[in-house]
DNA sequence: CTCCAGGTGGCGC
DNA sequence: GCGCCACATGGA
């Protein structure tokens, strides 16, 4: 792993604060220190240079942000959400630890996903690794209970034991087509289709995958169906038709502006005249 | 205190 | 199909 590399089209602290990992911490000295597998990375970014443990797949520093971008359709709501975070790449997590995440993400802030992930690392993993199937299968639910996971400690308990038991092979998603795989993972309890698609997206390689949340609906929404009566099945449909091949990249653009609007970029940012409206 | 969060499944229609 | 609602827990 190198630890000095040149960079073009990357942007370290949207990739890592757009919402789709959640082991990562911007430290006061612009370092980010974080957890995949194994490892514990600590990464800073400096102009086109990236320094530190640089995990060139993770990152997906091998593929052409501007090829991707060039298949996305030209219009003026996702050319705005592209501007406000050019350099966001999509990673290349784990799958386990992508699905597990998401499960305990239904109905839960950002924070308390990540206050979650981060308790299932501390009570079953180690060296603050996230722990493999096999353990969680072995867990009971009131330990599991202990992290925060409320009504989602079966769900996790129960996909864990379909993996270890390999009734579900994480493995052959990326092979699959996108559909079948969806059909795979939404056996499981409390995996229906949004928390599918992110695991496809962010940890099989399906670029096609369009989760829609409740920010992501929002959005859509408000740049593209302003003041229309449009069902939750139109919005599916517009979405895989207009996006392309890398449908999902667009997708993680859209979510991050949609979050960060209203909250001003830092260097404009002033507390004097900063409001933060909700929408 | 109330409201709601990167949803899902089960219900009634 | 669609519109409701419960589901645990805690941040704002």
């Amino acid at each position: 792993m190198p630890d000095r590399i040149n960079v073009s089209d990357f942007d370290l602290a949207a990739t890592l604060e757009c919402g789709q990992a959640f082991r990562w911490n911007r430290e006061a000295d612009g370092w980010f220190t974080g957890v995949v597998g194994q490892r514990r990375l600590r990464v800073r970014q400096a102009g086109n240079t990236l320094e530190g443990d640089v995990d060139p797949r993770y990152f997906a520093l091998d593929v052409s942000l501007p090829k991707i971008i060039a298949t996305f359709p030209d219009d003026p709501a996702l050319s705005g959400a592209v501007a406000n975070h050019r350099g966001l790449r999509v990673l290349r997590q784990e799958p386990w630890e992508t699905l597990a995440s998401f499960i305990a993400s239904s109905t839960k802030q950002i924070v308390q996903i990540r206050q979650i992930v981060a308790a299932l690392a501390d009570r079953f993993g180690e060296h603050d690794a996230f722990p493999a199937p096999d353990v969680i299968a072995r867990a009971t639910l009131p330990e599991l209970a202990t992290c925060k996971l409320g009504f989602r400690a079966k769900y996790l308990l129960a996909a864990a034991q379909a993996i270890d038991r390999g009734t579900l092979r994480l493995d052959k998603l990326p092979g699959m087509d996108y559909e079948r795989a969806v059909e795979e993972l939404t056996k499981l309890h409390g995996v229906g289709e949004k928390i599918a698609a992110c695991t496809l997206l962010f940890s099989c390689g399906h670029d096609d995958a369009f989760p829609i949340d409740v920010w992501v609906e929002r959005s859509l929404r408000r740049l593209y169906f302003p003041g229309q009566k449009i069902t939750a099945r139109q919005l599916r449909q517009f979405t895989r038709s207009h996006f392309g091949p890398y449908a999902g990249w667009a997708q993680q653009y859209l979510f991050f502006s949609e979050r960060r609007r209203g909250r001003l970029p830092v260097a404009a940012a002033d507390s004097s005249l900063a409001s933060p409206r909700r929408p």
